[in-house]
DNA sequence: CCTTGACCTTCCCGTGACTGGAACCCCCAT
DNA sequence: ATGGGGGTTCCAGTCACGGGAAGGTCAAGG
């Protein structure tokens, strides 16, 4: 298969998966004119990325994952592991979030958004304490 | 005031100032000896900056804000349309993490941790469907 | 007067995970 | 022969800074 066969079987741009080959984490073959060749196992680690990054995971979480994924020996406690963290640091960014949403909430509620000048948002951004 | 009391003052690192004044945000002004010389004025604005930031505000967001901060005749209308846009992004963020945690936090409680291979979050992010 | 150390300056590179675009090659159909 | 739709590499840009080098400046102490 080429690229954009691949690309279409994944949902991955292909520039997507030319940049995961750069960074080493599929090496798919190349035929006599330069093309990348995938095969299977090279189209279901992709899927595999895909899914692992539409969960968030960073790419080196990635990278980990796929070794824990090709080793038959790996403990599922590191796999666990990986998984713990980055679900701690989402929760964290989500706590974030809610702060921030929290708080601009209530500022648009004050606002009355009309025509005058008076606003709280900029009142709160710019108060002296 | 240097930039270094300026720092101390307004949280924000001197590199950050620095790059606030390559972007256009502030125009401190310069002593003979080629120091940054902010005064109360710059001051201010960096504390705008850096609550606005805090809040989530991408740095476009800022310059409008600040523009909006600065300009007597704004309509609060168009202050409040701001915030209310980044709102929603805050809120779209929000719900996508929340997906993410919902899953990894499933899988996890599937996953046994031990020192076994079989893994429900590895089985998850390579199944066949 | 000289040195020391804490400031300050500019400049350039790196981050993460791609995305866009230029310039070029390859293959098949007309 | 030509046109179009693949593919290839490489370079630059994104966002909001942070790290670090190389060097100028200033106040205090010996």
């Amino acid at each position: 298969m080429n690229i954009g066969d691949v690309a279409s079987q994944t949902g991955l741009p292909a520039k997507t998966i030319r940049y995961y080959e750069d960074i080493g984490l599929i090496r798919p073959m190349r035929d006599d004119n330069g093309y990348r060749r995938f095969r299977e196992q090279d189209v279901h680690k992709l899927i595999f990325l895909g899914r692992a990054r539409a969960l968030g995971f960073t790419i080196g979480d990635c990278r980990t994952l796929l070794a824990l994924y090709e080793d038959e020996t790996r403990a599922s406690a590191d796999v666990k592991k990986v998984a713990r963290d980055h679900l701690a640091q989402i929760e964290i960014k989500i706590a974030d979030l809610n702060a921030m949403r929290d708080t601009l909430s209530h500022l648009i509620d004050a606002c009355a958004g009309d025509n005058r000048p008076d606003c709280p948002i900029l009142s709160d951004l710019s108060r002296k304490s």
